[in-house]
DNA sequence: TCGATCTACTAAACCGGTCTAGCTCTGGCA
DNA sequence: TGCCAGAGCTAGACCGGTTTAGTAGATCGA
């Protein structure tokens, strides 16, 4: 015989099927020595749900969907999705969801898995990541009936639930920093441009620079790949009237440049000070230590998570949500320009980090 | 009205259910012309299956599980677990399979989901990482009679496929490399001491200790984390007769340990090589850039997903199957011990390469 | 003592597919 | 003309749960 089903355990308890399903769900319709020997009946067979034939009679499917649509290669090598699906598993596997995964070629792609995925009953909502400029996977999902928390905003377009960090806030903490410490020409590796996040970016610097008066701001796109970091990084390097400070939109690019500069004969801090917009293991154990933005992706995951069960569990409408805006954490890759020595334990780390912590007037 | 059925489909075309089922299928019993009508009709109203109807009549649930009994907060900082799971992705998400994903917290947990995903028919078949020496896992996973394949191996216990990198050869190939250039005290920033692979590995270094003769040889577990890689590494460095090389079993552990060296200004590779077990982009970018065994994860994962497949399909059991041996990649953190100089472009890195490449004798 | 109400339970419909048994019609052949 | 084979289709069982309608029996108040 294979599995018992909940017939089995009736014919075995003596009862009907209908008074077992009573029984094995806590609700009324029984007494309780019935629904104590039914339980030990269940028990006793091992009996499982078969979660098919529960989801057909419309319930949950107890997963949610997320679908990535980036190059496959590319993922494993982002600290950034990795640390995502830690805090997402953190929440969910505590309320026993699982998470349905996919890596997609392109948005086209992500989309249909959304529909077959919604029209299949296989997920009880989705998490959407990777926010475009004008995103056209949100009418998709808003016409599919499945609540979703998308990573990215604020904006219009889409009912989605949404949550974010707040990259301009972020980044003009991140210039205010280095204008502090006396930089004038700063340039900026960013991601991709069809990504909001990197338009806001990109957006705040130009501000920053303006309202700082600086010297020279750029914002360079890139792929995210540590090659392009390293590629770009050379450029700016090569150039006559090279920036003296690099602001990273991601540690595998800022660590990819770190190389470039040692490679080329370029000291950080002392002629180069590097900054990566992510905090990862990789920014804190390389020689020197990265100054960097200590976005706690791992919490945004637990969040995204508590807000999508939330959601699953209300049927109400959530409100969108900021998380806390990064701090910039400041370690030994930054200095003022021309300034200390390159070597490890110069005290330019330790003057500049006082100035960020007080928060008071810059130098 | 919700999304349409079958049934919506066969009234509408004028038809049976049986004879809408039979054209979606393409199975005979049916003409070409109904057909035809059926599946204009069905696009017309944009059906899809649901898959938990399909899956009630014993069909593939089209989707397998991996569960992964680790602290969650450690996952993200591995780059093993990611490119594992862009490699499975590549592959999974070609023939529309998805990926169940669980972190959860001890290996009780780990089979109770087993239990659960199979009895609920969620998943078709099961991915198993980190064996264990007499690993518990495997009767169970004999018992729910799904197919599984288990990375790691070869062994007795249980009916599932093995895949594996040769961890003795590996673990070889690197002892005799660093004694071909002349060293003699090497140690061992081991893993878990319960999986099966770090005791390959720590047996392999042993005998090849003994082998060869060395001064002393000595593995030092961790539990892959960056801090307690950097701790070993400072209290290995801080020792009387200190090793001139440490080989890591992870490339965080690597990175950390190469950072503990700068700091207590060991020079790498002059005064102490490092040879990491895992080559990922962590290695290649830091400076300098580490010799590491080039295990292709991304191909495993590949591999693994594949032959999964591959017995869903046959429900014949396949051959265990031993991945390419790893290769040692020499870069610049190893060379002769006391040598060159701890400079980029040192050519120690480069001459080591030739010993290697070329198989010949120890110098 | 009688109806009203409540409890504890059963029978059967239902979810959306798959699949089998069987029916009808057509054509071929003796 | 009668019989058979096969194509094309239908009706309905079936998967394993949930849920609703209905019923038997106990309890209660007047």
């Amino acid at each position: 015989m294979g599995r018992p089903t909940i017939a089995d355990i009736a014919r075995q308890a003596g009862v009907s099927k209908g008074a077992v399903s009573f029984a094995l769900n806590g609700r009324p319709g029984v007494s309780e020595a019935t629904r104590d020997r039914i339980l030990r009946v269940a028990e006793e067979m091992n009996w499982r749900p078969h979660s098919a034939a529960r989801a057909l009679g419309g319930a949950r499917a107890d997963a949610v969907g997320l679908v990535i649509a980036r190059p496959a290669r590319t993922i494993g090598v982002e600290p950034f999705f990795s640390q995502l699906l830690s805090g997402l598993q953190a929440v969910l596997s505590a309320s026993s969801v699982a998470l349905h995964l996919m890596v997609v070629e392109d948005t086209a792609a992500e989309t249909e898995v959304y529909r077959r995925w919604a029209s299949e009953h296989r997920v009880d909502g989705f998490i959407v990541v990777d926010l475009q400029v004008k995103d056209p996977r949100l009418p998709v999902l808003d016409g599919l009936g499945l609540p979703a928390v998308v990573l990215g905003g604020p904006g219009k377009g889409g009912n989605q639930l949404r949550i974010w960090a707040d990259d301009r806030e972020a980044m003009l903490s991140i210039v205010d920093y280095l204008a502090a410490i006396g930089h004038r020409r700063i340039a900026h590796l960013a991601g991709l441009p069809h990504f909001q996040h990197t338009q806001r970016r990109i957006r705040a610097l130009r501000d920053a620079a303006r309202r700082l008066g600086l010297e020279e701001a750029v914002s360079v796109p890139t792929d995210f790949s540590d090659a392009e970091g390293a590629a770009a990084t050379r450029t700016l390097l090569s150039r006559r009237g090279r920036p003296t400070a690099i602001v990273y939109d991601s540690d595998v690019m800022a660590v990819a440049g770190l190389g470039v500069a040692g490679e080329m004969g370029v000291a950080v801090p002392g002629e180069l000070s590097i900054v990566s917009f992510d905090d990862s293991v990789l920014a804190r154990i390389v020689h020197p230590p990265l100054t960097a933005l200590s976005r706690d992706t791992f919490a945004l995951g637990e969040q995204v998570a508590r807000s999508l069960l939330a959601e699953l569990d209300d049927a109400g409408p959530g409100r969108d949500l900021q998380m806390p805006t990064p701090r910039l954490t400041v370690r030994e890759s930054t200095s003022p320009p021309g300034g200390g020595p390159a070597g490890a334990g110069s005290p330019a780390g330790v003057v500049a980090a006082r100035i960020v912590d007080s928060g008071s007037e810059p130098v």
